[in-house]
DNA sequence: CTCATTACATAATGATCGTTATGAAACTGG
DNA sequence: CCAGTTTCATAACGATCATTATGTAATGAG
């Protein structure tokens, strides 16, 4: 009983999620949240908590809806379409949207006061689970004879990551696509194995 | 004549410049400026202006005194010695303070309210300085038949850049040396010529 | 219809933001 | 020694920050 909800809170989520792609965790406001998802301050409160409580969701709902071509590209046949797959996802994921270039894991909170530590502190498990789903699966690679036994996967996963937050950065410098693309090729030509 | 200043100019400039290179525009209050430099707002607002100036003379101090090692890198003879000692740079810089890991150029602010746009502009207009750089000297490389005909100048200097930006974001989540310098030599082994 | 419950919009909370007004303190030239 | 100038520290400015108290509107259950 009581009274029903006069928004979806799905769509608030998503429009919240835009706002902290664009100007980050500290640089979001709730006047910039409550502009974006038509709903007033206490009813996002009541809904999803305080701000840091909000942004989690928000990271949550980005790694389900946008952030799945990694989980996707882990499953293909060879580590170098692996690589490729995921270079050309974080290409296209950080020039989607004109209104939030880059990646919410980057965007979100590279540095900032002491207070927003937590919600870095977030992304950069984010972005670690990121990289273990990826050793792993280079790990596969190295077992089956798809890379030689003299590489690190670790090191070939970090790489793949360094190359897509690099990405990224620069995406939200404005890079256009083709740019980022021919970057992602030239990075891609530095993978060993076939 | 009248009231002879009581603080280096200079030494504190060094301390607002490591809180910016830490914390970023936005995340640097007055208050930790202020702490960092033993000089109160007044004081600093005398001497420099707002916090926009304050940051845009960090900026220049850091591009002399922490910068310099892409312009030096240059002027090796060949252009995988100057991509080799730019990734070396920009993993030492990124590591080499415990309480200011990354780049003050990253770090300082990829995202953000709108309010500090033009810190981020000055960011990205001295990224893409840096870019220019490289990429007129890898004209050159490939004029003088170091590199092949058939490379991008531009692009292989945006794919220094981003590897420097990627490791810059992975220092900052905390990653050691040792880890960043095994990228950088991952990124390299894609590099053409000799 | 009444009541308990939930969500609503308005507006206020204390804290902190960047910035500056204020007046005393410390120096130099005359 | 005094007048003029600059810096000093204290404290305040209005604005905005995240958060919430308040009272009304809208529902379902009894």
């Amino acid at each position: 009983m009581g009274r029903p909800r006069t928004f979806d809170i799905e769509q608030a989520l998503e429009a919240a999620l835009a706002v902290f792609w664009r100007k980050g965790y500290e640089g979001a406001s709730y006047a910039d949240l409550v502009e974006a998802t038509g709903v007033e301050r206490p009813a996002l409160y009541s809904a999803f908590g305080n701000k840091e409580a909000l942004f989690l969701r928000a990271l949550e709902r980005y790694n389900a809806h946008y952030g799945s071509y990694v989980w996707k590209a882990i499953e293909l046949e060879t580590s170098r379409q692996v690589a490729q797959r995921v270079l050309e996802g974080a290409v296209e994921l950080s020039t989607r949207f004109d209104d939030r270039t880059g990646c919410f894991g980057i965007n979100g909170g590279v540095a900032g006061s002491d207070d927003s530590e937590a919600s870095r502190r977030a992304l950069i498990k984010w972005r670690a689970d990121g990289e273990a789903v990826l050793r792993e699966r280079f790990e596969r690679a190295k077992r089956e004879g798809d890379l030689p036994n003299d590489v690190d996967p670790s090191v070939l996963a970090a790489y793949l990551l360094t190359i897509a937050h690099g990405v990224a950065v620069q995406a939200k410098a404005g890079f256009p696509r083709e740019k980022l693309s021919a970057i992602a090729r030239q990075a891609l030509s530095a993978w060993p194995g076939k």
